[in-house]
RNA sequence: AGGAGCGUAGCUCAAUCGGUAGAGCAUCGGCCUUUUAAGCCGCAGGUUCAGGGUUCGAGUCCCUGCGCUCCUACCA
């Protein structure tokens, strides 16, 4: 339109100058390769190969036969400056093609030759040289004009530089999509942690660990599903949107359905319903639950967590032990082939961890005994070991805290402390007032503390989760469930409610089963050598920007 | 929730006792056909997180707010 000029719309004006000044040069190399006659936001490609299967493509005999011939047609130049095309030495190239696409992370412009480095999900850097007498015209005009963070697609022979490195000798290079942001310092990357998690599509790219992670999750749960499957477990989804949240004691978030009106929680474990589901007949279930839990954050704690639970009909707490030691280990073999660490010595922080070696057992009792130096049942040194370490053994109100949580508090403190980190271990039989939707041990009914089947694994100082023989009697589970809500103060009483419709479930029959939760995200923290939860997710959880 | 620390150029970081806000990389201009964090020459780039206070003078000291990190607490 010529009548353009006219009048300068304001509006974009002001747009382009509250951009910056680097964003605003970055989109000027769009137009110019818009103007080259290619596409900035490239199209479908196929028959691309990965950076990594381009690199193991080199063929060293094809090169070397390319280079030797292309050598003797320049000596029969030399040594006959007349000779014509037909009577020069045949040219030999049967150099391996490769047709790659990756982000820019480092170029070199030399002038006529420009060398970029790709990268993407399968290797750091690969590098392309765009040479202007081998590369078509509109691909050197391309290489010419990139920015780094662009991708690119390239096309060409595989060669080997004078300095050893397989290279593709591009003679086409086109763009995939462009990057208008300006990336981070080139070698020492993105390094603040709160950009990084907000930002992590950044991240992911610029620190490519970061996406190895989260692919490595991708892995275990493939294994994780594999290892089930082969033992006949059917993988179900039960309700994220509860009418009341059970299975667990935390706070769980709350929202509203406006079709029926009426409050929802978010589960906070998907327990209750995978029981319903044994009483149903389904033998064996398992579901990788989202759980949401209105509690703190730490670096072991995101309010959206991923755990597996698994629910097996005739099977009890020693069924349960055998199959997540079965399934950790085969977890800790997909990770060692991935990372290249020895199963027996998997890092972890300073640690190295035995997954190879059958996992250790002790008793709740023996480990109590062999930290404490008295019965874990010897209440009254109990109570007196917990003042003198100023544990608390009264609440607020000055009444005394029941002697169970005296003992496990001790327990938690000094007791799971004496556990090495460096060796995964089952502790087992804990005390039943702690379990209450565990079956007691019928021998232990009459002791100071009855006991209950229930394990709890530790491995890497970290409680990566408990399983139990079930409690299928309705009567015996309605009593705990009664005696879970006595004990609640109001706050708790909100969100605490008994589930009358899985008592009914239970009276209908559920088989004795066994049952297991892992969290997921610990045992990919353990497995990917990640420091905190944040590094497993892709997302975690952060305040919103207050602008 | 409590304690400690941090916030400076697009990124990574400096700035002595409170005294002219700097460097490297990236960007921009010039040169370069075997580079490897390429190199050489030149230019430009700042509301020092926000707001207030003390002071002749504040990136620096004080207060408030925002955000992040670590520790502790909470968390079956």
């Amino acid at each position: 339109m010529s009548d353009q000029t006219t009048e300068t719309p304001n509006t974009e004006q002001s747009e382009s100058q509250d951009l910056h000044r680097l964003e605003l040069q970055r989109r000027a190399n769009r137009d110019d390769i818009a103007a080259l006659g290619l596409l900035p936001y490239g199209q479908r490609t196929d028959d691309l190969i990965n950076l990594e299967q381009a690199h193991s493509a080199y063929d060293q005999a094809a090169d070397q036969a390319n280079k030797d011939a292309n050598q003797a047609r320049k000596q029969a130049k030399r040594d006959n400056p007349e000779i014509t095309e037909s009577d020069l030495p045949e040219l030999v190239d049967d150099r391996p093609r490769v047709k790659v696409a990756g982000r820019v992370v480092l170029a070199r412009d030399n002038g006529k030759l420009v060398w970029l480095n790709l990268r993407d999900h399968s290797r750091d850097a690969f590098q392309i040289a765009v040479s202007k007498r081998d590369c078509d015209e509109q691909g050197f005009g391309l290489a010419k004009k990139l920015d780094l963070g662009d991708i690119v697609i390239a096309e060409g022979p595989l060669t080997m530089t004078n300095t050893g490195e397989v290279t593709c000798w591009a003679d086409t290079l086109v763009p995939a999509s462009k990057c208008l942001v300006p990336p981070p310092e080139k070698h020492a990357g993105l390094t603040d942690t709160e950009m990084r998690y907000r930002q992590r599509y950044l991240d992911m790219w610029v620190n490519p660990e970061t996406t190895r992670v989260f692919m490595l999750r991708g892995e275990l749960m493939k294994a994780l599903r594999s290892n089930l499957d082969r033992l006949g477990f059917v993988e179900v989804d039960t309700p994220v949107l509860q009418t009341q949240a059970g299975g667990a004691a935390a706070r769980p978030f709350f929202t509203h359905m406006n079709a029926l009106d009426i409050p929802l929680s978010l589960r906070i474990a998907p327990e209750l319903y995978l029981k319903r589901l044994l009483v149903g007949g389904m033998p064996r279930v398992f579901e990788v639950s989202r759980n949401f839990r209105n509690e703190g954050l730490d670096k072991s704690h995101n309010p959206e967590f991923t755990s597996l639970e698994l629910y097996q009909a005739f099977g009890n707490y020693e069924t349960m032990r055998e199959i997540a030691e079965g399934l950790v280990r085969e977890m800790a073999q997909t990770a060692s082939h991935a990372t290249g660490s020895s199963v027996d010595s998997m890092p972890f922080g300073d640690l190295n961890i035995n997954y190879e070696a059958p996992f250790e057992r002790v008793t709740y009792k023996e480990l109590f005994k062999n930290a404490l130096g008295f019965e874990f049942d010897d209440l009254d040194r109990a109570r007196e070991e917990a003042t003198k370490r100023g544990f608390k053994t009264k609440s607020e109100d000055g009444t005394p805290i029941a002697d169970i949580f005296v003992v496990n508090e001790l327990f938690e403190e000094v007791a799971e402390a004496t556990i090495d980190p460096s060796k995964p271990t089952f502790v087992l039989d804990y005390p039943a007032a702690l379990s209450p939707l565990t079956r007691p041990k019928a021998d232990t009914m009459n002791d100071t503390i009855p006991l209950a089947e229930r394990w709890d694994l530790f491995i890497g100082g970290m409680e990566i989760g408990p399983a139990y023989t079930e409690l299928n009697d309705p009567d015996i589970q309605e009593a705990k469930f009664r005696e879970q809500l006595a004990g609640v103060d109001d706050e708790e009483s909100t969100f605490r409610n008994f589930d009358e419709d899985f008592i009914n479930a239970l009276k209908v029959g559920m088989p004795p089963a066994g049952g297991l939760g892992l969290g997921i995200d610990r045992l990919v923290m353990l497995l990917s050598n990640s420091r905190t939860i944040r590094d497993v997710l892709p997302f975690p959880m952060m305040r919103p920007r207050a602008d």
